[in-house]
Formats: structure tokens, sequence, C-alpha cells
DNA sequence: ATAGTGACTATGATAATCATAGTAGCAAGC
DNA sequence: GCTTGCTACTATGATTATCATAGTCACTAT
């Protein structure tokens, strides 16, 4: 492929994410950041990724600094990963795409009885089931329900686009 | 490239999501959708992709179910595409984006003094901010806050890849 | 001395992407 | 009735990313 277009200048927030998270690679070895594998083998051989697949995303998520790479023995030098605070918030992300394949992405009784993956809420032990809520009223948050305001600079370019 | 990998059997979650989400164009396509663009052209302009990637994701998004493809004129054929259901709950995703980028994706000041893209509740009025909450008791939800339980085909699954 | 481990890098075939140009069906204007 | 324009695409060729496989390097363990 040429260069693919870079989308880091865009105004609109979702295409900036979409910069760094419209990538398999990526989101997969998110994923098992977030699943607490750091090692570089254990995230090659659980995601099925090719060695300089991993290898250069780590790059490209560390200089992105969602991702800092440590070493944790100095002789032989070996290393591992872990998401940094900027890394850690795309805990949403992630969370909202289980959300959705929950939902969406298995046939009926392919998880058992229950979802792939169960999560509870350690404070108050409630499960989070695959909804989010408005964080002022606590209702059910979906398409339609938002107003979007968006900034003049956002404005601006989209109109320029002709779209 | 070779064939890329195959997510689609995958037991876990966020793998299938990423079958289908992990694709810049794919996310600027249902960006735009969900903004309430739904002809080719605006679509292809906005996103600023080129009309056979459009065309490829939009055929790949139907097939999928998350998006159908409806004439609104016969003679002129012309079409436009639509979220279904399916597609509408993809909302959480990129909602989740959004979130992310409006934390880490400017710098201070890029956007005013404001975010990207304001986000109010029509229901209840309130600013929905950048956090999501537990639906369980409305505390803030960040990674760490979740206790996780895969299901046994899950957990089988990751053992059997040895990470 | 040999094998093993962890973290990669090198190589070549294949396939996806981009930019640009072109097609098809039809309407409206001159 | 011929050209121009609109919408929704498809075709072509150059470029580059990805995959599979193999190999490297710096050690440690037996």
């Amino acid at each position: 492929m040429p260069k693919r277009a870079d989308l880091s200048d865009t105004f609109c927030p979702v295409g900036r994410s979409a910069e760094l998270l419209g990538d398999r690679a990526v989101l997969l070895i998110l994923r098992d950041l977030f699943f607490g594998r750091r090692r570089f083998e254990a995230i090659a051989a659980n995601t099925g990724l090719g060695p300089q697949l991993v290898s250069a995303r780590l790059k490209l998520l560390v200089v992105e600094h969602v991702v800092i790479k440590q070493a944790y023995r100095e002789r032989p030098p070996r290393y591992e990963y872990q998401l940094t605070a900027k890394g850690k918030d795309l805990f949403g992300v992630l969370y909202a795409m289980r959300n959705w394949a929950e939902k969406w992405a298995y046939t009926p009784g392919e998880t058992g009885d229950g979802p792939a993956m169960r999560y509870i809420h350690r404070a108050c032990g409630a499960d989070v089931g695959t909804e989010a809520v408005c964080p002022g009223c606590g209702e059910l948050l979906r398409y339609g329900d938002l107003k979007g305001d968006p900034s003049p600079a956002l404005r601006a370019e989209q109109e320029a686009k002709g779209a």
C-alpha cells in the first residue's frame, strides 16, 4: 500500500483515535496488556501476530506514550511493556468493544449461558453488563441520546471537505 | 500482505470486535454514519478515503449486518447507507474513542477552551464529560476497577496458546 | 560443550491501499 | 439531441504493509 493517510491533524476526536486504534495488531496487543501480559513472547503467542508486527507496534505504542518499555533484568537484558496512564485510559475503548461483541458477535449458546467474559465492579459488586450509562443521571446511553456540539475548528474542517 | 489473520473464531470478545473495528476505514465510515452522513460521496469526501475503499468497506459492513443499503430513489438508482440496530450499538465504542482522544490526543488549547466535541445527554441535560461510570453504583470506571471472569471456553483457548 | 530462553531482526511472497482515471444511468439546459 | 452534471461506483498500476519462516544475539543452565 502507499503510505496510509494521516489522521493526526484532524479535529475530530474519533479520527485521532482511529489513527492509533484502527489497527488490528494495536488492538490485540492492548488487549493483552490489559490482561496483564507484559512480555514480548507472551504477547506474540497469545495474539498470534508475527514478531516483527509485535515489535513494530510496541515501538509505536512507546512513541505514542501509551506504553513504556522497562528492563526487568539486566543480565541478560530482558524487557517488559506496561501501560502508561494514557494507555490505561484506553480501557474504556476496549471495554466498549467487549460490550458490543458480547451482544452481537456470538451465536446463541456459543459461550454457554453467560458472557464470554463476565465483569464485576470491585467497589460495589455489580455485574456491569454490556451497556453504558450517563454519568449525570445513570440512564442507559445509546445512539441518539446525546446532542453533539462540535467546536468551531471541527465544524470548519468538515465544511471545508464539502461533505 | 498475505491474507490477514482471521479473528472471528476467537472466544475473546475484544478479538471479535477487532476483526471489524481494527481498521481505519471502517472506523471513519462508522463515524460519518453516526454523524448522519448516508451517501457514498459524502462519506468519501469527509473521510478522505478513496472510492474503492469506501465501496469495499460499506459492502463489508452490509455483510456484517452493521449497515443496510437502501435505495432512496429508483430512477436513476441512488442509494444510501444506514446503521442497523447492531450498528447503532457501536455507538459506545466510538463514544469511548472520542472520550479518550479528548483527554489525550490534543495539545493544550488546541480546541479552544472546551472539548473538540461537547456532548449533552438530552434526557437530563448533563454534559457527559469523558469518563465512563459503573451502571451499578455510578462511580467512575477505570482499568483495574473490574474483576474479569472468563468463560471456560475462553480460558481454555488462552491456555492452549501457552501465553 | 550443547541446548535452551527471551527478544528480537532479515528475507521474500503476497495482498491491501492510494491516487488517478474512467464507466454507467439518468436529468436538465441550450 | 448534444453536452454538461450528478451520483455511485469500477479499473489500473505503483507502492507498501503483512505474514510465514528462518536466523541472530546475549546470555543461563545442564
